[in-house]
DNA sequence: CTCAAATATTGACAACCTCAACTAACGCCC
DNA sequence: GGGCGTTAGTTGAGGTTGTCAATATTTGAG
C-alpha cells in the first residue's frame, strides 16, 4: 500500500464491474425510453437505425446478434406498422428490407436524438469526453 | 479549430453515443453469457445477485426496475429450478424470495466472476481503470 | 370498525429469442 | 445440362420477459 503499485483489490474490481452494468442498464433504458417517443420498441429502432440502405434481412440479424428467424418477426412489424418494406434483391435468394417515408424520417430524427440527448453528453465536460471516447475504444478494440 | 475549445460537432456527440450503446451491448451480451454459465437468464442472475438477504418481491420489482407482476413469473422460475424459495414475512402482505443454498452458491460464484471477468478488467490498465472509474460516477451520479 | 393503501397473484396479450425443419434460389463442378 | 451442397428467409413450437387490469389478502390509520 506504499505508494500506487497498480495493485487492485477483488473488491475494486467488483466496483467497477457493478459500475459498468449500472451505466449499461441506463444507457439501455434511455435508449428504450427514446425508441418508444417514436413508437418503435429498442430492438425496432436499432434496426431501423441500421436501415440508411435497403438491407438484406441477414446482415440485420448480424447486426442485432440474434437468429435469422427473429427478424422475420421484427421486419414483419416494422412493416406492419409501415416504417419498413420488402424489396426482393437481384439475388432473390435475399431480401431486403428498406425504410419508407415515414421509416427514412423516422430514422432522420431519432439520430439525431440519439447524438444529442445521451446519458454521457449531459455529465461530463469535454475533455471527459474525450477520455471517455477513448478508454471505450480500447474496450471496444 | 484554433486551439481547443471544448467545442464539438454532432458528429463527435454521434460517435460517443454509438461507442456507448455499443459497450453496453458487449457489456449486457458478456453478462448474459455469464449467467448461462449458472444455467440462469441475465434477469434472472440479477435478481439472485440482488437477494443478499431474504428480498421481498417488491423490492425485486424496483431493483430490476419492471412491474411487479412480472417478478412472480421471475420467482416461479428460479423456485421451479431450486435457486430461491418463498418465505412469508411479519408483514403477512409481503413474500420474501430467499435464496436456496444451491441459490447462495451460484449467487457466491456469480459474484466472483462478475467481479473478475469483466469486459472492462481485460483491456484497461489499472490507471485507465481508475479514470474510468471516476467518470462511471460523474455519469451515474 | 371501516376503508384506503400496499402486496402479490392471475389472466390476457405482445415482443423477443432460439432451435429445428422446410422451401426456394444460387453456384459450382462434372 | 443436371446434380448437389450452400445460403436466405420463413414457419412452428416453446420459453422468458414485459405490460396492464382485475382480484384477494393484509395492514394501518381514522
Amino acid at each position: 500500500m506504499a505508494h500506487d503499485t497498480g495493485q487492485e483489490t477483488l473488491a475494486e474490481a467488483h466496483e467497477l464491474s457493478r459500475r459498468m452494468l449500472q451505466v449499461a442498464d441506463l444507457t439501455r433504458s434511455v435508449f428504450g425510453a427514446l425508441a418508444a417517443e417514436f413508437d418503435l420498441t429498442a430492438v425496432q429502432a436499432r434496426a431501423v437505425l441500421r436501415m440508411y440502405e435497403p438491407t438484406p434481412m441477414r446482415a440485420l440479424a448480424e447486426h442485432l446478434s440474434c437468429d435469422a428467424s427473429n427478424v422475420t418477426g421484427i421486419a414483419d412489424r416494422l412493416e406492419q406498422r409501415g416504417f419498413a418494406e420488402r424489396v426482393v434483391g437481384s439475388d432473390r435468394r435475399v431480401i431486403l428490407l428498406q425504410l419508407t417515408d415515414r421509416g427514412r424520417r423516422t430514422r432522420r430524427a431519432l439520430a439525431e436524438r440519439v447524438g444529442a440527448g445521451s446519458v454521457v453528453t449531459a455529465k461530463l465536460s469535454p475533455t471527459e469526453r474525450r477520455h471517455l471516447g477513448r478508454l471505450l475504444d480500447k474496450m471496444l478494440g
